[in-house]
DNA sequence: CGTATTTGACCGGCGC
DNA sequence: GCGCCGGTCAAATACG
Protein backbone atom coordinates (compact mmCIF):
# COMPACT_ATOMS: atom_id res chain seq x y z
CA UNK A 1 0.00 0.00 0.00
CA UNK A 2 1.98 2.71 1.22
CA UNK A 3 4.25 1.24 -1.85
CA UNK A 4 1.68 1.82 -4.47
CA UNK A 5 0.81 5.06 -2.61
CA UNK A 6 4.42 6.15 -2.56
CA UNK A 7 3.78 4.84 -6.78
CA UNK A 8 1.64 6.94 -7.04
CA UNK A 9 2.59 10.16 -5.60
CA UNK A 10 5.58 9.86 -6.97
CA UNK A 11 3.53 8.72 -10.58
CA UNK A 12 1.39 12.17 -9.62
CA UNK A 13 4.55 14.08 -9.10
CA UNK A 14 5.44 12.64 -12.48
CA UNK A 15 3.15 13.26 -14.13
CA UNK A 16 2.66 17.08 -12.04
CA UNK A 17 6.85 17.42 -13.56
CA UNK A 18 5.96 15.98 -16.80
CA UNK A 19 3.21 18.99 -17.46
CA UNK A 20 5.58 21.14 -15.91
CA UNK A 21 7.90 19.79 -18.17
CA UNK A 22 5.82 20.26 -21.22
CA UNK A 23 4.93 23.81 -20.15
CA UNK A 24 8.47 24.15 -19.62
CA UNK A 25 9.21 22.82 -22.54
CA UNK A 26 7.08 24.38 -24.97
CA UNK A 27 7.92 28.01 -23.33
CA UNK A 28 11.72 26.81 -24.47
CA UNK A 29 10.66 25.88 -27.47
CA UNK A 30 8.68 29.11 -28.31
CA UNK A 31 11.95 30.74 -27.07
CA UNK A 32 14.14 28.29 -29.52
CA UNK A 33 12.21 29.30 -32.29
CA UNK A 34 12.23 33.50 -31.48
CA UNK A 35 15.75 32.59 -31.66
CA UNK A 36 15.89 30.70 -34.49
CA UNK A 37 13.69 33.62 -35.73
CA UNK A 38 16.18 35.97 -34.78
CA UNK A 39 19.10 33.90 -36.13
CA UNK A 40 17.50 33.50 -39.31
CA UNK A 41 17.08 37.08 -40.02
CA UNK A 42 20.73 37.72 -38.44
CA UNK A 43 22.01 35.29 -41.02
CA UNK A 44 20.50 37.53 -43.71
CA UNK A 45 21.64 40.42 -42.32
CA UNK A 46 24.63 39.35 -42.26
CA UNK A 47 24.28 37.87 -45.99
CA UNK A 48 23.00 41.05 -47.14
CA UNK A 49 26.00 42.35 -45.30
CA UNK A 50 28.41 39.98 -47.14
CA UNK A 51 26.52 41.14 -50.20
CA UNK A 52 26.87 44.71 -49.80
CA UNK A 53 31.01 44.04 -48.78
CA UNK A 54 31.36 42.08 -52.05
CA UNK A 55 30.12 44.86 -54.16
CA UNK A 56 32.19 47.39 -52.22
CA UNK A 57 35.13 45.39 -52.96
CA UNK A 58 34.03 45.46 -56.87
CA UNK A 59 33.48 49.23 -56.74
CA UNK A 60 36.72 50.02 -54.97
CA UNK A 61 38.55 47.09 -57.69
CA UNK A 62 37.08 48.96 -60.16
CA UNK A 63 37.99 52.62 -58.51
CA UNK A 64 41.61 51.36 -58.19
CA UNK A 65 42.15 49.87 -61.43
CA UNK A 66 40.61 53.28 -63.41
CA UNK A 67 43.17 54.99 -61.39
CA UNK A 68 45.92 52.83 -62.09
CA UNK A 69 45.17 53.25 -65.88
CA UNK A 70 44.76 56.80 -65.62
CA UNK A 71 48.04 57.51 -63.74
CA UNK A 72 49.43 54.88 -66.58
CA UNK A 73 48.42 56.91 -69.42
CA UNK A 74 49.35 60.02 -67.59
CA UNK A 75 52.88 58.86 -67.41
CA UNK A 76 53.18 57.21 -71.01
CA UNK A 77 52.15 60.29 -72.24
CA UNK A 78 54.05 62.37 -69.82
CA UNK A 79 57.26 60.19 -71.02
CA UNK A 80 56.08 60.82 -74.98
CA UNK A 81 56.73 64.79 -74.21
CA UNK A 82 59.61 64.22 -72.35
CA UNK A 83 60.63 62.64 -75.69
CA UNK A 84 59.70 65.67 -77.61
CA UNK A 85 60.73 68.97 -75.48
CA UNK A 86 63.72 67.17 -75.00
CA UNK A 87 66.34 69.16 -72.25
CA UNK A 88 62.49 70.68 -70.63
CA UNK A 89 61.66 69.69 -67.43
CA UNK A 90 57.88 67.98 -68.36
CA UNK A 91 56.71 69.59 -64.94
CA UNK A 92 57.34 73.03 -65.25
CA UNK A 93 54.22 74.11 -66.71
CA UNK A 94 51.46 75.06 -64.51
CA UNK A 95 49.04 75.65 -66.83
CA UNK A 96 49.55 72.13 -67.94
CA UNK A 97 48.72 71.14 -65.01
CA UNK A 98 45.63 73.19 -64.57
CA UNK A 99 44.45 72.18 -68.12
CA UNK A 100 44.64 68.87 -66.65
CA UNK A 101 42.59 69.48 -64.20
CA UNK A 102 40.17 72.54 -64.54
CA UNK A 103 41.46 74.53 -67.45
CA UNK A 104 40.22 74.90 -70.77
CA UNK A 105 42.19 75.41 -73.22
CA UNK A 106 41.94 78.82 -75.62
CA UNK A 107 42.11 76.64 -78.70
CA UNK A 108 39.01 74.33 -77.43
CA UNK A 109 36.51 76.96 -76.45
CA UNK A 110 32.89 75.22 -77.99
CA UNK A 111 34.65 71.78 -78.62
CA UNK A 112 34.82 70.84 -74.79
CA UNK A 113 32.65 68.06 -75.09
CA UNK A 114 34.02 66.16 -77.93
CA UNK A 115 36.79 63.73 -77.76
CA UNK A 116 39.52 65.26 -78.60
CA UNK A 117 42.71 63.76 -80.39
CA UNK A 118 46.37 64.61 -78.61
CA UNK A 119 47.31 65.34 -82.16
CA UNK A 120 46.51 68.71 -82.44
CA UNK A 121 47.60 69.94 -79.00
CA UNK A 122 50.88 68.92 -78.14
CA UNK A 123 51.07 71.23 -75.07
CA UNK A 124 47.99 69.46 -73.78
CA UNK A 125 49.01 66.27 -74.70
CA UNK A 126 48.97 65.20 -71.36
CA UNK A 127 45.09 66.43 -71.17
CA UNK A 128 43.05 65.01 -73.45
CA UNK A 129 43.14 61.41 -72.72
CA UNK A 130 42.70 62.00 -69.11
CA UNK A 131 40.36 64.31 -69.78
CA UNK A 132 37.94 61.54 -70.55
CA UNK A 133 37.57 60.88 -67.11
CA UNK A 134 38.33 64.28 -65.57
CA UNK A 135 36.69 66.77 -67.37
CA UNK A 136 33.60 64.43 -65.94
CA UNK A 137 34.50 65.23 -62.75
CA UNK A 138 34.70 68.85 -63.40
CA UNK A 139 31.36 70.79 -62.45
CA UNK A 140 30.70 72.60 -59.54
CA UNK A 141 27.60 71.62 -57.32
CA UNK A 142 27.10 73.33 -53.94
CA UNK A 143 24.21 71.90 -53.06
CA UNK A 144 25.01 70.84 -49.60
CA UNK A 145 26.18 74.04 -48.94
CA UNK A 146 22.79 76.46 -48.01
CA UNK A 147 20.37 73.55 -48.44
CA UNK A 148 21.89 70.86 -46.07
CA UNK A 149 23.53 73.01 -43.53
CA UNK A 150 21.98 75.94 -43.22
CA UNK A 151 18.43 76.46 -44.23
CA UNK A 152 16.92 73.44 -45.07
CA UNK A 153 13.34 74.93 -45.21
CA UNK A 154 14.53 77.91 -47.25
CA UNK A 155 11.97 77.50 -50.72
CA UNK A 156 14.41 79.02 -52.86
CA UNK A 157 12.95 79.80 -56.49
CA UNK A 158 16.24 78.43 -57.47
CA UNK A 159 16.32 75.09 -56.08
CA UNK A 160 12.83 74.55 -57.29
CA UNK A 161 13.68 71.36 -59.38
CA UNK A 162 10.15 71.93 -61.28
CA UNK A 163 11.45 74.98 -62.29
CA UNK A 164 14.10 74.22 -64.10
CA UNK A 165 11.76 72.57 -66.73
CA UNK A 166 10.17 76.14 -67.37
CA UNK A 167 12.96 78.40 -68.65
CA UNK A 168 11.97 82.16 -67.54
CA UNK A 169 12.80 85.08 -69.29
CA UNK A 170 15.08 87.28 -67.89
CA UNK A 171 12.40 89.41 -66.74
CA UNK A 172 10.88 86.22 -65.01
CA UNK A 173 14.24 85.83 -63.54
CA UNK A 174 14.60 89.53 -62.02
CA UNK A 175 10.62 88.67 -60.58
CA UNK A 176 11.83 85.52 -59.12
CA UNK A 177 14.96 87.21 -57.69
CA UNK A 178 12.89 90.33 -56.46
CA UNK A 179 9.68 88.24 -55.15
CA UNK A 180 10.45 84.92 -53.76
CA UNK A 181 13.76 83.54 -55.74
CA UNK A 182 16.06 85.87 -54.34
CA UNK A 183 17.08 85.30 -50.80
CA UNK A 184 17.55 88.75 -48.24
CA UNK A 185 20.60 89.49 -47.52
CA UNK A 186 20.80 87.70 -44.42
CA UNK A 187 20.62 84.62 -46.07
CA UNK A 188 22.80 85.56 -48.87
CA UNK A 189 25.22 86.20 -46.08
CA UNK A 190 25.07 82.52 -45.28
CA UNK A 191 26.06 81.36 -49.24
CA UNK A 192 29.20 80.20 -49.40
CA UNK A 193 31.30 81.12 -52.54
CA UNK A 194 34.19 79.23 -53.61
CA UNK A 195 37.31 80.56 -54.87
CA UNK A 196 39.62 79.00 -56.95
CA UNK A 197 43.23 80.34 -57.99
CA UNK A 198 44.95 78.67 -60.53
CA UNK A 199 47.17 79.40 -62.76
CA UNK A 200 45.77 78.88 -66.35
CA UNK A 201 46.58 81.01 -69.88
CA UNK A 202 43.04 79.86 -70.87
CA UNK A 203 40.29 83.59 -70.34
CA UNK A 204 38.32 80.63 -68.03
CA UNK A 205 38.85 77.13 -67.12
CA UNK A 206 36.87 74.05 -67.87
CA UNK A 207 34.86 72.84 -64.92
CA UNK A 208 32.22 70.84 -66.43
CA UNK A 209 29.81 73.16 -66.73
CA UNK A 210 28.32 75.04 -69.28
CA UNK A 211 28.85 79.33 -68.96
CA UNK A 212 27.22 81.82 -70.93
CA UNK A 213 28.95 85.17 -70.34
CA UNK A 214 26.06 87.78 -69.35
CA UNK A 215 28.48 90.49 -68.17
CA UNK A 216 32.26 92.19 -67.41
CA UNK A 217 33.19 94.72 -65.41
CA UNK A 218 36.16 96.12 -64.31
CA UNK A 219 36.21 96.84 -60.78
CA UNK A 220 38.18 99.13 -58.79
CA UNK A 221 41.89 98.25 -57.84
CA UNK A 222 42.55 95.58 -60.63
CA UNK A 223 42.41 96.68 -64.25
CA UNK A 224 41.66 93.05 -65.02
CA UNK A 225 38.39 92.61 -66.37
CA UNK A 226 36.22 90.45 -64.17
CA UNK A 227 33.33 87.94 -66.31
CA UNK A 228 30.18 87.13 -64.99
CA UNK A 229 29.14 83.37 -66.27
CA UNK A 230 25.86 81.88 -65.42
CA UNK A 231 25.07 78.17 -65.86
CA UNK A 232 23.24 77.46 -68.92
CA UNK A 233 23.32 73.44 -67.83
CA UNK A 234 19.97 74.10 -67.24
CA UNK A 235 17.73 77.44 -68.36
CA UNK A 236 17.12 78.38 -64.52
CA UNK A 237 19.93 77.47 -62.66
CA UNK A 238 21.28 80.39 -60.40
CA UNK A 239 24.76 79.30 -60.30
CA UNK A 240 26.79 82.05 -61.01
CA UNK A 241 30.91 82.47 -61.21
CA UNK A 242 33.03 85.45 -61.85
CA UNK A 243 36.68 84.51 -63.71
CA UNK A 244 39.22 87.43 -62.95
CA UNK A 245 42.69 87.44 -63.61
CA UNK A 246 45.10 88.75 -60.76
CA UNK A 247 46.58 91.73 -61.48
CA UNK A 248 49.93 90.72 -59.94
CA UNK A 249 50.57 87.72 -61.20
CA UNK A 250 48.33 87.79 -64.68
CA UNK A 251 48.72 84.02 -65.33
CA UNK A 252 46.56 83.32 -62.22
CA UNK A 253 43.04 82.60 -62.82
CA UNK A 254 40.67 83.41 -59.82
CA UNK A 255 37.60 81.69 -60.69
CA UNK A 256 34.73 82.14 -58.12
CA UNK A 257 31.67 80.12 -57.89
CA UNK A 258 28.56 81.13 -56.06
CA UNK A 259 25.17 79.47 -55.87
CA UNK A 260 23.49 76.04 -56.48
CA UNK A 261 23.11 74.08 -59.82
CA UNK A 262 19.26 73.09 -59.72
CA UNK A 263 19.80 70.08 -62.30
CA UNK A 264 21.40 67.08 -62.98
CA UNK A 265 25.21 67.94 -63.03
CA UNK A 266 26.56 65.97 -66.22
CA UNK A 267 29.06 62.93 -65.39
CA UNK A 268 31.71 65.19 -66.16
CA UNK A 269 31.29 66.86 -62.75
CA UNK A 270 31.99 65.26 -59.77
CA UNK A 271 34.88 66.13 -57.96
CA UNK A 272 35.32 69.33 -58.31
CA UNK A 273 31.42 69.76 -57.60
CA UNK A 274 32.13 67.17 -54.65
CA UNK A 275 35.30 69.69 -53.88
CA UNK A 276 33.80 72.49 -53.91
CA UNK A 277 30.60 71.43 -51.74
CA UNK A 278 32.97 69.92 -49.32
CA UNK A 279 34.83 73.09 -48.96
CA UNK A 280 31.95 75.18 -48.93
CA UNK A 281 30.31 72.94 -46.44
CA UNK A 282 33.43 72.93 -44.43
CA UNK A 283 32.96 76.89 -44.11
CA UNK A 284 29.31 76.70 -43.58
CA UNK A 285 29.63 74.27 -41.02
CA UNK A 286 32.69 75.90 -39.08
CA UNK A 287 30.34 79.42 -39.42
CA UNK A 288 27.23 77.80 -38.12
CA UNK A 289 29.08 75.89 -35.27
CA UNK A 290 30.62 77.33 -32.00
CA UNK A 291 33.40 79.31 -33.54
CA UNK A 292 31.56 82.84 -33.93
CA UNK A 293 34.09 84.36 -36.14
CA UNK A 294 34.44 81.12 -38.14
CA UNK A 295 33.92 80.98 -41.96
CA UNK A 296 34.16 84.06 -43.34
CA UNK A 297 37.13 83.46 -45.66
CA UNK A 298 39.29 80.57 -46.12
CA UNK A 299 42.24 80.01 -48.34
CA UNK A 300 43.58 76.80 -49.31
CA UNK A 301 46.85 77.41 -50.34
CA UNK A 302 48.91 74.55 -52.30
CA UNK A 303 52.27 74.02 -53.07
CA UNK A 304 55.54 73.91 -50.74
CA UNK A 305 56.77 77.28 -52.69
CA UNK A 306 55.42 79.28 -50.33
CA UNK A 307 57.97 82.11 -51.23
CA UNK A 308 56.21 82.56 -54.59
CA UNK A 309 52.89 82.88 -53.34
CA UNK A 310 52.92 84.12 -49.62
CA UNK A 311 49.68 83.96 -48.09
CA UNK A 312 49.18 87.45 -47.60
CA UNK A 313 49.58 87.95 -51.25
CA UNK A 314 47.08 84.94 -51.52
CA UNK A 315 44.51 86.19 -49.72
CA UNK A 316 44.69 89.63 -51.50
CA UNK A 317 42.20 89.87 -53.82
CA UNK A 318 39.87 87.62 -52.88
CA UNK A 319 38.23 89.82 -50.10
CA UNK A 320 37.99 92.49 -52.51
CA UNK A 321 36.41 90.72 -55.06
CA UNK A 322 34.18 88.30 -53.06
CA UNK A 323 30.85 89.76 -51.93
CA UNK A 324 31.60 91.13 -48.23
CA UNK A 325 28.66 89.11 -46.57
CA UNK A 326 29.38 85.96 -48.28
CA UNK A 327 31.67 83.58 -46.41
CA UNK A 328 34.07 82.55 -49.34
CA UNK A 329 36.20 80.12 -49.43
CA UNK A 330 39.32 80.31 -51.59
CA UNK A 331 41.37 77.02 -52.72
CA UNK A 332 44.63 78.58 -53.85
CA UNK A 333 46.10 75.88 -57.04
CA UNK A 334 48.78 78.90 -57.53
CA UNK A 335 52.07 77.03 -56.83
CA UNK A 336 54.10 75.81 -59.41
CA UNK A 337 54.01 72.34 -60.60
CA UNK A 338 57.06 70.11 -58.77
CA UNK A 339 55.52 66.70 -57.65
CA UNK A 340 54.31 68.37 -54.78
CA UNK A 341 53.09 71.03 -56.04
CA UNK A 342 49.52 69.93 -56.46
CA UNK A 343 49.23 69.03 -53.03
CA UNK A 344 47.66 71.74 -51.06
CA UNK A 345 49.18 72.05 -47.94
CA UNK A 346 47.06 73.60 -45.64
CA UNK A 347 43.65 74.86 -45.78
CA UNK A 348 43.20 77.93 -43.53
CA UNK A 349 40.00 79.49 -42.24
CA UNK A 350 40.00 83.59 -40.99
CA UNK A 351 37.73 85.75 -40.66
CA UNK A 352 38.40 89.52 -42.07
CA UNK A 353 36.09 91.40 -39.96
CA UNK A 354 36.56 89.43 -37.07
CA UNK A 355 39.91 89.85 -35.05
CA UNK A 356 38.64 87.35 -32.70
CA UNK A 357 38.40 84.46 -34.88
CA UNK A 358 40.17 81.29 -34.64
CA UNK A 359 42.26 80.43 -37.52
CA UNK A 360 42.05 76.62 -37.98
CA UNK A 361 44.81 75.39 -40.22
CA UNK A 362 44.48 72.08 -41.92
CA UNK A 363 48.12 70.77 -42.44
CA UNK A 364 47.92 67.36 -44.25
CA UNK A 365 45.30 65.77 -41.94
CA UNK A 366 47.24 67.70 -38.96
CA UNK A 367 44.92 69.97 -37.15
CA UNK A 368 46.54 73.23 -35.60
CA UNK A 369 44.63 75.62 -33.99
CA UNK A 370 46.28 79.17 -34.14
CA UNK A 371 46.22 82.00 -32.02
CA UNK A 372 43.48 84.96 -32.72
CA UNK A 373 44.53 86.88 -35.88
CA UNK A 374 44.71 90.62 -36.07
CA UNK A 375 45.23 90.43 -39.33
CA UNK A 376 44.25 88.19 -42.16
CA UNK A 377 47.50 88.67 -43.72
CA UNK A 378 48.99 86.72 -40.47
CA UNK A 379 46.90 83.43 -42.01
CA UNK A 380 50.50 82.27 -43.34
CA UNK A 381 52.03 81.70 -39.76
CA UNK A 382 49.70 79.28 -38.64
CA UNK A 383 50.78 76.96 -41.60
CA UNK A 384 53.24 74.46 -41.97
CA UNK A 385 56.56 74.82 -42.18
CA UNK A 386 57.99 74.31 -45.66
CA UNK A 387 59.95 71.11 -44.33
CA UNK A 388 56.84 69.82 -42.81
CA UNK A 389 55.16 70.28 -45.76
CA UNK A 390 58.13 69.05 -48.15
CA UNK A 391 57.98 66.19 -45.76
CA UNK A 392 54.34 65.40 -46.41
CA UNK A 393 54.44 65.89 -50.32
CA UNK A 394 57.53 64.01 -50.32
CA UNK A 395 55.29 61.22 -48.41
CA UNK A 396 52.25 61.47 -50.55
CA UNK A 397 54.30 61.34 -53.76
CA UNK A 398 55.72 58.07 -52.85
CA UNK A 399 52.95 56.38 -51.76
CA UNK A 400 50.58 57.30 -54.09
CA UNK A 401 51.58 58.57 -57.07
CA UNK A 402 55.56 58.55 -57.77
CA UNK A 403 55.08 56.32 -60.85
CA UNK A 404 53.04 59.74 -62.07
CA UNK A 405 54.34 63.48 -61.87
CA UNK A 406 51.30 65.38 -62.23
CA UNK A 407 48.73 64.58 -59.56
CA UNK A 408 44.93 65.18 -60.32
CA UNK A 409 43.88 68.78 -58.93
CA UNK A 410 40.61 67.70 -57.83
CA UNK A 411 42.38 64.80 -55.76
CA UNK A 412 44.35 67.07 -54.55
CA UNK A 413 42.03 69.19 -53.33
CA UNK A 414 39.76 66.46 -52.16
CA UNK A 415 43.07 65.21 -50.44
CA UNK A 416 43.58 68.73 -48.61
CA UNK A 417 39.83 68.81 -47.68
CA UNK A 418 39.56 65.46 -46.48
CA UNK A 419 42.74 65.94 -44.26
CA UNK A 420 40.49 67.76 -41.53
CA UNK A 421 38.80 65.07 -39.19
CA UNK A 422 36.08 66.96 -38.98
CA UNK A 423 35.51 66.16 -42.44
CA UNK A 424 33.80 63.30 -42.88
CA UNK A 425 30.85 64.49 -40.96
CA UNK A 426 30.73 67.64 -42.62
CA UNK A 427 30.66 65.32 -45.66
CA UNK A 428 28.38 62.84 -44.47
CA UNK A 429 25.48 66.04 -44.13
CA UNK A 430 26.46 66.87 -47.51
CA UNK A 431 25.83 63.41 -48.85
CA UNK A 432 23.08 62.75 -47.30
CA UNK A 433 21.41 65.92 -48.34
CA UNK A 434 22.40 64.50 -51.99
CA UNK A 435 21.06 60.77 -51.06
CA UNK A 436 17.81 61.66 -49.11
CA UNK A 437 17.49 65.04 -51.42
CA UNK A 438 16.71 66.89 -48.49
CA UNK A 439 17.30 70.03 -50.11
CA UNK A 440 20.36 69.38 -52.09
CA UNK A 441 18.87 71.27 -55.06
CA UNK A 442 21.20 69.16 -57.49
CA UNK A 443 20.01 65.80 -56.64
CA UNK A 444 16.39 66.68 -57.01
CA UNK A 445 15.84 65.07 -59.62
CA UNK A 446 15.21 61.69 -59.58
CA UNK A 447 16.59 60.40 -63.19
CA UNK A 448 19.90 59.82 -62.62
CA UNK A 449 19.66 57.72 -59.18
CA UNK A 450 22.60 55.67 -60.51
CA UNK A 451 24.80 58.05 -61.69
CA UNK A 452 24.46 59.85 -58.35
CA UNK A 453 25.33 56.45 -56.54
CA UNK A 454 28.06 56.13 -58.56
CA UNK A 455 29.58 59.61 -58.08
CA UNK A 456 29.19 58.95 -54.10
CA UNK A 457 30.81 55.36 -53.90
CA UNK A 458 33.20 57.34 -56.05
CA UNK A 459 33.84 60.35 -53.51
CA UNK A 460 34.03 58.15 -50.94
CA UNK A 461 36.14 56.13 -52.38
CA UNK A 462 38.18 58.59 -53.46
CA UNK A 463 37.88 60.42 -49.56
CA UNK A 464 38.35 57.05 -47.88
CA UNK A 465 41.63 55.77 -49.74
CA UNK A 466 42.86 59.62 -49.03
CA UNK A 467 42.00 59.71 -45.60
CA UNK A 468 43.50 55.77 -45.25
CA UNK A 469 46.80 56.92 -46.87
CA UNK A 470 47.26 59.27 -44.11
C1' DC B 1 18.98 82.46 -88.64
C1' DG B 2 19.96 80.96 -84.11
C1' DT B 3 23.14 81.41 -80.51
C1' DA B 4 26.78 83.49 -77.92
C1' DT B 5 29.26 87.60 -76.68
C1' DT B 6 29.86 92.48 -75.95
C1' DT B 7 28.93 96.61 -73.69
C1' DG B 8 26.51 100.60 -72.01
C1' DA B 9 22.69 101.36 -68.91
C1' DC B 10 20.47 100.43 -64.82
C1' DC B 11 19.74 98.96 -59.99
C1' DG B 12 20.66 98.29 -55.22
C1' DG B 13 23.81 98.23 -51.31
C1' DC B 14 27.04 100.68 -48.73
C1' DG B 15 29.94 104.36 -46.94
C1' DC B 16 30.54 109.16 -46.17
C1' DG C 1 21.20 112.51 -49.73
C1' DC C 2 24.79 111.59 -52.73
C1' DG C 3 28.28 109.18 -54.98
C1' DC C 4 30.77 104.96 -55.60
C1' DC C 5 30.86 100.35 -56.83
C1' DG C 6 29.58 95.60 -57.75
C1' DG C 7 26.35 93.01 -60.14
C1' DT C 8 22.86 92.37 -63.68
C1' DC C 9 20.08 93.40 -67.73
C1' DA C 10 19.24 93.71 -72.44
C1' DA C 11 19.95 95.64 -76.98
C1' DA C 12 23.45 95.47 -80.34
C1' DT C 13 26.79 92.87 -82.48
C1' DA C 14 29.55 88.89 -83.87
C1' DC C 15 29.88 84.32 -85.28
C1' DG C 16 29.04 79.74 -87.21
Amino acid sequence: MLNSNTRSSSAEKKVDQSVGYQEVHSRDLRKESELDNAKAELGEVMEENARLKITLNHMKKDYHSLQVRFFEILKQQASKKAVNVAGHRIIEEPEELLSLCLGRSPREPKSDRETTTSSNFTKHAQVDDGEENLKANLTLGLGSDENSLEEPNKNHAETGGGEASSPPSSKTLKTMRNEDGEPPPQVNAKRARVSVRTRCDAPTMNDGCQWRKYGQKTAKGNPCPRAYYRCTVAPACPVRKQVQRCYEDMSILITTYEGTHNHPLPFTATSMASTTSAAASMLLSGSSTSHPGFGSTATLINGSEFGAFDNSRTQLYMPKSSHPLLPTITLDLTASTSSSSTFPSSLSFCSPSDSNSLPISWGNGYLKYGLPLSDKTQVGSYNLGKASQEYFHQTYAEKIHQASSQVSLTESLTNAITSDPNFKSVIAVALSSMVGGGGGAIHRNQGEGCERMGKQLKWDEATHQFTSQK
